[in-house]
DNA sequence: GCAACGACGGTAAACGTTGTCATAAGCAGG
DNA sequence: CCTGCTTATGACAACGTTTACCGTCGTTGC
């Protein structure tokens, strides 16, 4: 049996009879024999290697986001490679070669990544293809999965105008997330529906982070008058508000309602659990993986010419969660 | 300038003028020119991928770790591949062949997976170097980077038993996992040198995730005489026992006190605080990470014969927190 | 009996880098 | 001038696959 015969017969390529792909696959089991990857990657121009970019997000955040694209790349050749980033704004290109000297195949961009020109500038330069996650700029730009965030932002800034609350705390995120204005703007719409204005003096700005979201909210809190509820643009910083407010020997709901974004994980462990708008990480993760992979296959099927139609744009719904966290003002 | 001479002037190898090699690099940065990773594997035979394995922890766990190998990995030229498991206890070997089949030049293995002989059994057989992270079993195999888990949850019992707490309910984790058994044993140390013994009544087995943590929490409330404290073998099911204690209209720590085991970013977000003990996660896989590479490098460097030299065995220092989660029983 | 086709062997080339080898130029010290 | 060292050169093999081309054999259909 020749060398070319098993290469066929391990990669399911025609003009090999069944009977000698069993034997093959049945003497591969036994040698324990596993074609060589680096040789496989060298000819094919693959190194069969996905990356998935990310910022010092939530850790909730982070593991659905990668069990969204290992779900997709399950059972397939394609392995994940994680590469946080640390301040991507302040210096996109150095990141961008860290991309491209990793010798990925494809990278999904999760925020704030996702909204840098200068680093899809250059991933376009070096061409590598990119999925982007909840981008908010240049939506046409590459593959992208998203959800209306205006829309996710109304439908909880909703709710809590809906059970009366109109004196409402607003904590923002990193301001260098796209998403920030976004979900503000859905807040807007949602106030100027009900008839109410924000109020500029009880906004504040976070960075997602716990920490700095406690610190914030108690700022936010020593403002009079008082806020009847609190507006997180993430679960993580709602957490923390929630522990600003008690420590200021107040209770949640009762004196002070909170609500989140997200529908992390730390919103169903907190106490009370949290009422929040969930975004569907797993399933954005998934679908950018599964349409980047795509794009691979078509680009190496040869008709590249022709194969680069506008992907088509991947919006997935949000959901709003009503849970223990909100009441109506007292 | 022949293409041996630049090869030898990107690696930093000898016999290059440090003029040439200056032109050298100026050269591959204007064209941003960058060697292809699958021939150099080819050659090196080093794919220069570090796989990380775990089962379905709490996502700060996995991100601890996943911090602590890519903080290592960091100006390296290795690459982190995540490779989440499930179900390892019951089909090592296929789990065996997945890390095979990656083409990895080195795994770190999370707990339960490193306590799976078979899996050890089948990478020695493949050749494929392995890190362990707290394992419990087989201590002098392979690369090991662990605490004394008796000792942690000693430390973590003997507090609660300080400040007065005799009936302690007692939230195991995922059986599967040796470090279970390790942190009982711990318990039970604390229990004898106390004088108390530990009621057989109030042990109850999750396995480290909320959900079931709070189902078995609330099992155990219910029995009588009710725990004065609870003891859960990790943070997240300590936070789920906290929220069962309140859904009873029960107060932490006034009612119940609540320890934990971790120090993970749960027990610090959570209201209240969590007394719990660090497991230096981060450390732990930095430092699994760096003797495994190590190994790597001197196996590379030819004097494979004699540079099996046992590592030493990496102890860490675990650490005793406590915060508002514990106080004296009334 | 002949053409078409599928299965398979042989041989060689290709992927992009590094290692080995022999060799030469430039420069110092003897 | 010879010797030894450093720097650089070209030719060539090697890593382990896949692919291309060419050819043989047996089977099937007409």
């Amino acid at each position: 049996m020749s060398i070319k015969t098993v290469s066929r017969a391990l990669n399911d390529a025609p003009h090999v009879s069944t009977d000698a792909r069993e034997r093959v696959r049945a003497a591969a089991a036994k040698l324990d024999y596993h074609p060589n990857i680096a040789a496989q990657s060298l000819i094919a121009r693959r190194s069969y290697l996905i990356g998935l970019t990310y910022e010092r997000p939530s850790p909730s955040y982070v593991v659905e986001l990668q069990n969204g694209a290992l779900a997709r790349l399950e059972d397939s050749r394609f392995r994940l490679v994680v590469l946080p980033f640390r301040d991507v704004a302040n210096r996109p290109t150095e990141l961008g070669r860290l991309l491209v000297r990793a010798g990925l195949d494809g990278v999904v961009l999760a925020p704030p990544a996702c909204d840098q020109d200068d680093l899809l500038e250059m991933l376009d330069r070096q061409k590598l293809p990119y999925a982007r996650i909840t981008p908010h700029r240049e939506m046409a730009r590459g593959i992208v999965a998203t959800i209306d965030e205006v829309a996710a932002g109304h439908a909880i800034a909703a709710h809590l105008l809906s059970i009366g609350h109109r004196r409402i705390g607003i904590i923002m995120g990193d301001p260098s997330h796209a998403a920030c204005a976004a979900r503000m703007e859905g807040y807007r719409r949602a106030f100027a529906e009900a008839g109410a204005a924000i109020d500029d003096h009880l906004i504040v700005t976070g960075d997602f982070t716990y920490d700095v979201g406690y610190a914030v909210a108690a700022d936010l809190l020593r403002r009079a008058p008082q806020p009847t509820a609190i507006l997180a643009q993430n679960d993580d910083m709602a957490v923390a508000a929630m522990a600003a407010v008690r420590d200021r020997g107040m209770a949640v709901p009762a004196d002070v309602s909170v609500a989140g974004f997200d529908d992390s994980e730390v919103s169903r462990t907190a106490w009370p659990q949290l009422t929040t708008v969930r975004q569907p990480v797993s399933e954005l993760a998934w679908d950018a993986t599964d349409r980047l992979i795509a794009a691979l296959e078509t680009e190496r099927d040869g008709s590249s010419k022709y194969a680069a139609s506008p992907a088509p744009r991947g919006d997935h719904a949000h959901e709003l969660f009503v849970r223990s966290s909100t009441a109506p003002p007292r």
